[in-house]
DNA sequence: TTGAAAGTTGACACTTTGGTCAGCTTTTGA
DNA sequence: TCAAAAGCTGACCAAAGTGTCAACTTTCAA
């Protein structure tokens, strides 16, 4: 055989897989799940469309597959939301690195909000039942901070809404952004200073005056 | 001939495209523009697609005309940034239209999203233009308004950018805001709960401490 | 009433698409 | 060395896509 079932490497399929996985981001992203050819994924991947299909059974195997790997690495922003922190803290890093990381993952970013905005098709329950219940685990430390007085009493799930929007719209409605800016493309300093406003801002409004 | 030119009515050419522009606007928001078969649209209105040909010469030109559609009707919540309204009563006055707007044209707002996701593709030089000379013209408004000591030294187009996202993602990312608030569908309670929320946390954020 | 412009449409041509398959080459454990 | 598993791919197909067209019906000003 080509290699033991328990071979550790597993180096092609590894490989071709991400590289299906890369290209395939970048197209659903850009065409949305309906507007994407397979045979545009098998180009931009350097692979002939029958070997994608020798890897995945359908377009919508490997759209899923994708939509599975992001939901998995998507609440690590979250992880500052805690209640060991102070709420000022927590807000401030958890907004740089929420602008961080779709800077740095542009193209995911979009395919997700291509998704969500052709209707969340290919969200399982079980996706969306996750994504209510990180929402509630955080919604919880913000209700204890308001609680202890650390905080304004402001509608918890309202509050993650402004946030979650103001940072995704950077990356996911960048031309915008750019005109908004006056800029012809973003800078790193665009997002610095993108993280100071929403910050100050945000912390402004719901801190107690002090 | 079937109207004279002059004709004031012109009933069943005007129906026909507001028909398809109609049906054009559901089904592109829903698929994006590669996504959408003009078949659907054709059905979705009623009419055969060979009609639909003979009031568009293509899918671009059905989606182009939408898009022109929209942008005439955009900049309408902008009204309220006024040099002449007191900057709480603006931006309270300006999150509420601009919920409502987005609420009421679900579909519309969606198609723009959807546009800019993929790129912006089909935004004219002059669309782009137009977005930024509206924004300049606010972006003047509001730094009067600092200048003037009735708001705090706010980057005024980051501002803009949380405003827009914050409303719009009621609307265009729906599934996910339903998620967040943990209910079945967004009433219209959601919205004003929204609005309210949005506004008393952005009004603290940019007003001087009274 | 009439004739020409406007509107309608089934059927068609041509292209692209998702997906299959048979047979090829490469890899590797024994 | 070698056989079998893994990997690869050109060629193909049925279905679906965009756009066309010739012939039909409807409308209405004169």
């Amino acid at each position: 055989m080509a290699r033991a079932a328990r071979d550790p490497e597993e180096r092609i399929r590894e490989r071709n897989i991400r590289l299906i996985i890369k290209a395939g981001i970048e197209i659903f992203a850009r065409k949305g799940f309906d507007g994407t050819r397979i045979a545009e994924i098998a180009e931009a991947s350097g692979l002939p469309k029958a070997n994608v299909y020798y890897y995945f059974s359908s377009k919508e195997e490997i759209y899923t597959t994708i939509i599975a790997h992001l939901l998995a690495s998507w609440d690590n922003a979250l992880k500052y939301i805690s209640p060991e922190r102070e709420p000022a803290e927590a807000f401030r890093l958890y907004i740089k690195a929420k602008l961080d990381y779709t800077r740095k993952n542009m193209a995911e970013s979009r395919l997700f909000a291509s998704e969500i905005i052709q209707g969340a098709r290919f969200l399982t329950k079980k996706d969306r039942e996750h994504i209510r219940q990180v929402t509630d685990r955080h919604v919880a430390v913000i209700e204890g901070w308001i609680a202890a007085g650390k905080m304004l009493p402001v509608d918890p799930r309202h509050l993650f809404i402004m946030l979650w929007a103001s940072t995704q719209f950077y990356s996911d409605f960048e031309p915008v952004a750019i005109d908004a800016l006056k800029t012809s493309r973003l800078k790193a300093g665009d997002y610095d200073k993108a993280a100071a406003t929403i910050a100050e801002t945000i912390l402004r409004g719901i801190l107690p005056c002090s």
